[in-house]
DNA sequence: CTTTGACCTGTGAGTTGCTCATAGGTTTTA
DNA sequence: TAAAACCTATGAGCAACTCACAGGTCAAAG
C-alpha cells in the first residue's frame, strides 16, 4: 500500500499519514527503486488504532507509547489504563464546564429575548459579558445540575 | 498603568498583554520619553472584556470586531448575538459529544473492573481501542446505552 | 514513445492563543 | 553607582494537523 491506499482505507488525509510517518507511529518500509512508502496490513490497523485513541482523547505521543510497548511485547495495558483514566476525569471535567457555560449562555439569550424589542443595545450586551462570572471559580455544583 | 499593572489588574500574564496590544485589541498610548506603553481605565475594561469573551468561546477577531464596533458608537449587538448563538450551538455539541465519550468510557473501565483478575492484558484493551465506533457517525442514541 | 495527469518525495509554513526566550534599553531601589 | 526589575521588539514553541511548493516517478492514452 501506498501513502494513498493506507489514507483512503483509514479515511484520513495523506498528509495525516505522512505526519504520522514523521512522528514515528507509523514505520513503513521503503521500495529502493522510488523511495516510496509502503505499507503493511499491520501499519493500517496502527493508524486506525491511532485514529480511534485520538477520538478519546490520547495525545500522540501517548499513542506512539501504547504502540511501541505493543511492539516489544510488552502489555500496554497498566500505561494504557491509567491515561485512560485521566482522560475520563479530564472528560468529567470539560462536561461540567461546559454545562456551566451553557446554563449562563442560555439565560443570557433569555434575557435578551424578553426584552420589549428583542433587540438590547450594545450596552446591554457588553455589560452582560462584562459581568460574567470567572467559569474556573464557580464552585457550585448545583448551578448546574438543575437541568 | 504599565504593561504590568494592567496585565495584574486582570489577572494575566503581561505577555498576553503585549500579545493582545498587537493584535489591535487594545490601543495604548506611548511615553515618548522611553516609548513605554501607557494604558488607561478604558483599556482595562477592554481588556477584561476580551477575557470573559474568551471564556465563552469568542476568538480573538470576534472580541476584536465587537470592540471596535463599540468604538465607533455602533451597537455591536446583532453581530455579537449571532456569534453567540453560533458558540452556544457548538457548546450543546460538544457537550454531546463529550457525554456520548464519557458513557463509552466509563462502559469500557467498568469492563475491566469486572475482569477476574481487573488487569486485562494488552490484546483486551487494545481490541476495546479497537473496535470502538466513530463517535461523529455514532447517531444511534441508544447504541451505546447498552454497551 | 512521449505526454499528461495523478501520484510520490521532503520541507516549510499556516492555523489558534498564548507563553517563553533573546537581546538590549530604562527606571527604580539599595 | 550598581543591581534588580521593569520595558521594548521580535521570533520561536506548543498540538495536531493541513496545505503549499518544487521536483521525481509512474500508468495509461494519444
Amino acid at each position: 500500500m501506498k501513502v494513498k491506499d493506507i489514507a483512503q482505507a483509514a479515511g484520513v488525509n495523506p498528509d495525516t499519514v505522512r505526519f504520522y510517518t514523521r512522528e514515528g507511529l507509523l514505520n513503513p518500509t521503503r521500495n529502493p527503486d522510488n523511495n516510496y512508502q509502503q505499507f503493511d496490513a499491520d501499519d493500517l490497523r496502527r493508524l486506525r488504532f491511532a485514529r480511534k485513541a485520538r477520538q478519546l482523547g490520547f495525545s500522540l505521543p501517548e499513542i506512539r507509547s501504547i504502540l511501541d510497548q505493543a511492539d516489544d511485547h510488552h502489555s500496554p495495558c497498566p500505561m494504557v489504563r491509567e491515561v485512560f483514566e485521566k482522560r475520563l476525569a479530564e472528560v468529567e471535567r470539560e462536561i461540567a464546564e461546559l454545562q456551566q457555560l451553557r446554563e449562563r449562555m442560555k439565560s443570557a439569550l433569555g434575557i435578551w429575548r424578553e426584552m420589549p424589542d428583542g433587540t438590547p443595545d450594545g450596552h446591554t450586551i457588553c455589560r452582560l459579558i462584562e459581568h460574567w462570572d470567572e467559569p474556573a471559580l464557580a464552585k457550585e455544583t448545583e448551578a448546574y445540575a438543575d437541568e
